[in-house]
RNA sequence: UGGGAUAUAGCCAAGCGGUAAGGCAACGGACUUUGACUCCGUCAUUCCGAUGGUUCGAAUCCAUCUAUCCCAA
């Protein structure tokens, strides 16, 4: 009997040749596509793409009714609203800086959509990243690995998936690169095979995060000081969730020369600026881990590690901290780590797990 | 209202008679399934505080005015 595969379908062209390979191999497919808010909620118009706008969701039903397999919508508004929106607005509010494609995986497409899966009796779900996931006999633990195309490597994102998520999980892109893809798409007569790759945050689709913020708060975002690294005021700010460390455009500030943001505070509602060299750090505090290869880390390990989805891996070593913490040591100190952001350790293709940015 | 100095794009700033460097900011684009970073491009079309004058030709020389700053009263 055939195993029952329910592919996660954004209307793009990765998600939609996933669903065509899985067909191949002989699964039986169903394509679900999420839908996560209404444009209408997010003050966009409706003419506008998102990965849940009208026009996407149908681009996925027609695939499936050109691959002939059946297509579903769930609706996970709420639950999107609460762990991905809100966790977003908390987190600038704080100070930090969040990551809400990896809080919609933690929670929407490896929890809510795999469960509904499991309800539903299906054997897997799927989704189009670029990721692969291995058994490993010898350790008796499933393995996140780096796909064929390191250029499209989304395992950054993935770091939070749990043994349990990896054994449930198919990603049928980790062996082909991009243009493979595209091409099977066009081959295949799909009508989104040149679309361009989605990029911004799906639900802030013009860019405008801060924006998204004042309209989903009850706080009021106040004006502040700007600092200097000696605690001078030199400026004032529009409101601390309009920059993240390592920033330097937008600031409205002329010094002569560029400035960064160094560091936030919250409680005080400054923003202190300096030269690219003060925004270097060696170590960093991570909470919330998820192991993946290990099942726990007693003495300090080497690994290769990013703190960013779009940063080559720097050598690292980490250890634990007590109170569930690692601390994270680079060889070199890196550029702009960031409170709120992910940061991800590599042992060669193997992701060894990952945690959130103290 | 004695003396001195300075007035060049949003900010800083080159230019010293031959037809407006550069940096910062800003804007646009590329890159990117997060925020950023980075890269590329645009950014003073008779114009250099104003008005006259000298000159073939001035932001650059002269005069006056205006503004600001400093020193002294």
């Amino acid at each position: 009997m055939k195993k029952k595969v329910m592919v996660g379908m954004s209307g793009g062209v990765d998600s939609s040749v996933a669903a065509k390979l899985l067909l191949d191999a002989g699964y039986d497919v169903t394509g679900v596509t999420l839908k996560l808010f209404s444009n209408g909620d997010i003050e966009i118009d409706n003419a506008m793409r998102t990965c849940c706008s009208l026009s996407d969701i149908d681009d996925a039903r027609r695939v499936c009714y050109k691959l002939g397999c059946e297509h579903l919508v769930f609706n996970f508004k709420d639950s999107f609203k609460h762990n991905v929106m809100e966790h977003f607005t908390e987190s600038y509010l704080n100070g930090r800086t969040p990551n809400p494609c990896i809080e919609c995986n933690r929670h929407i497409k490896f929890d809510k959509m795999l469960n509904r899966a499991e309800s539903l009796g299906y054997d897997y779900i799927a989704t189009g990243h670029y990721a692969v996931v291995e058994y490993d006999e010898g350790l008796g633990r499933y393995l996140l690995k780096r796909p064929k195309d390191r250029t499209k490597d989304q395992t950054y994102v993935l770091y939070s998936l749990t043994q349990y998520q990896l054994s449930k999980t198919l990603f049928p892109l980790g062996d082909l690169d991009k243009t493979t893809v595209r091409g099977i798409a066009e081959k295949v007569g799909l009508v989104n095979s040149r679309k361009p790759d989605s990029q911004d945050i799906c639900f802030v689709p013009n860019g405008k995060y801060a924006e998204f913020i004042k309209a989903n708060t009850e706080e009021k975002i106040v004006e502040g000081n700007f600092l200097d690294t000696d605690g001078n005021i030199i400026g004032r700010h529009k409101g601390i969730i309009n920059y993240t460390i390592g920033q330097r455009k937008g600031l409205g500030i002329s010094f002569g020369r560029p400035l960064y943001v160094v560091s936030k505070n919250s409680i005080n509602n400054t923003v202190t600026l300096g030269d690219e060299s003060d925004l270097y750090t060696e170590a960093l505090f991570a909470e919330d881990i998820n192991l993946i290869s290990v099942d726990e880390i007693n003495e300090p390990i080497r690994v290769t590690a990013k703190t960013r989805y779009s940063q080559v891996e720097q050598p690292a070593t980490v250890s634990v901290n007590g109170d569930g913490r690692l601390l994270v040591t680079f060889d070199t100190p890196q550029r702009a780590v960031t409170s709120g952001q992910a940061v991800v350790f590599y042992d060669g293709d193997i992701v060894v797990g990952g945690g959130t940015i103290v």
